[in-house]
DNA sequence: AACCGAAACGAATAATTTTGCACATACATT
DNA sequence: AATGTATGTGCAAAATTATTCGTTTCGGTT
């Protein structure tokens, strides 16, 4: 089993890509992701997070993370302290489409760790751009997918969900 | 008792202004407002109107309406409603290169086009980013061209031109 | 290493929310 | 008026979520 910050950043992944209607359903989607822990831990986790039930369109319910969602930097931080911040706070997600790797932060997190990115000056990113919530990085052309992750390694937590 | 309209209104308003922890506190609110229902009654109404139950800082629940959430439209169309409304206004061009769909809009609509299709959450996309008449949407690799332009026939007006 | 306090967790339970069902009411159609 | 359809509601069961309590784990300290 991950610790819990690991599980954390699992569970804004998750919650994120999927529609998620209940913390059982969470909970399951985490055992497959090699994270066994019991729905009332989600609901502890959960509501450390602000993450919520809402309605859907369709007549269901799914979790979200809500945008004006301004969580305290303590939030993540229980452990130890030594990269950068958007280890804790900002990332949500990764994936990479062709040359292109497409970031998904909090809501205005994504302008800050462009910059970090961009301050790398690596050879590995020709350029990025940043909205509100959402980092494009174009990557050279070969580099590959697991290069290009593990070079993202270095600014964000990469774990099992995103390999 | 009033009739449903006039208690949607006043949830809203008692929502707004009261931290209100459970459905039962907000059923006797509305009681002392002249409106008396069920439990039962209010988790329909919350469900219609898109309100939830979020953390508070000091380790509590409380309901609120969601920021992005624009509750009007569900709660007061009775009739049948078009799509969004880019399909009426904002559309201009769409075409796609490897993995990147280039929607053109007339100036100021891209915003909004883009935080729709983000909405969707749909695993087509993997992000979105927009300027002022641009968006570019990064569409997952294994998406074909045609499949892109059916995916967002959803959002925009695609015809024969884009076929 | 042994100890202490804090944090994390699961099992069980409590609290809360959601929903199936039955019934009532309103409104349109025949 | 009788019928049909859609909407609204309460009741009670079902489902889901939150919390209590006891135990374990993790760091730091002696």
């Amino acid at each position: 089993m991950k610790n819990k910050k690991e599980r954390l950043q699992l569970i804004l992944s998750l919650v994120n890509k999927n529609s998620i209607g209940s913390q059982h359903e969470l909970a399951q989607l985490l055992k497959e992701n090699g994270c066994d822990v019991t729905q009332a831990t989600l609901s502890r986790d959960l509501k450390s997070m602000k993450i919520t039930k809402v309605a859907t369109n369709d007549g269901g319910y799914m979790y979200i993370i809500p945008d004006n969602n301004r969580l305290q930097d303590s939030m993540l931080m229980s452990g130890r302290q030594s990269m950068t911040a958007h280890q804790q706070v900002g990332f949500i997600s990764i994936n990479i489409s062709g040359n292109i790797a497409v970031i998904k932060t909090r809501n205005g997190y994504a302008a800050g760790l462009a910059y970090d990115i961009d301050m790398s000056h690596s050879n590995e990113v020709l350029g990025t751009i940043a909205g509100a919530d959402t980092v494009f990085a174009i990557m050279r052309e070969d580099i590959s997918h697991d290069e290009a992750l593990k070079f993202f390694a270095r600014f964000i937590p990469i774990d099992d969900a995103h390999l």
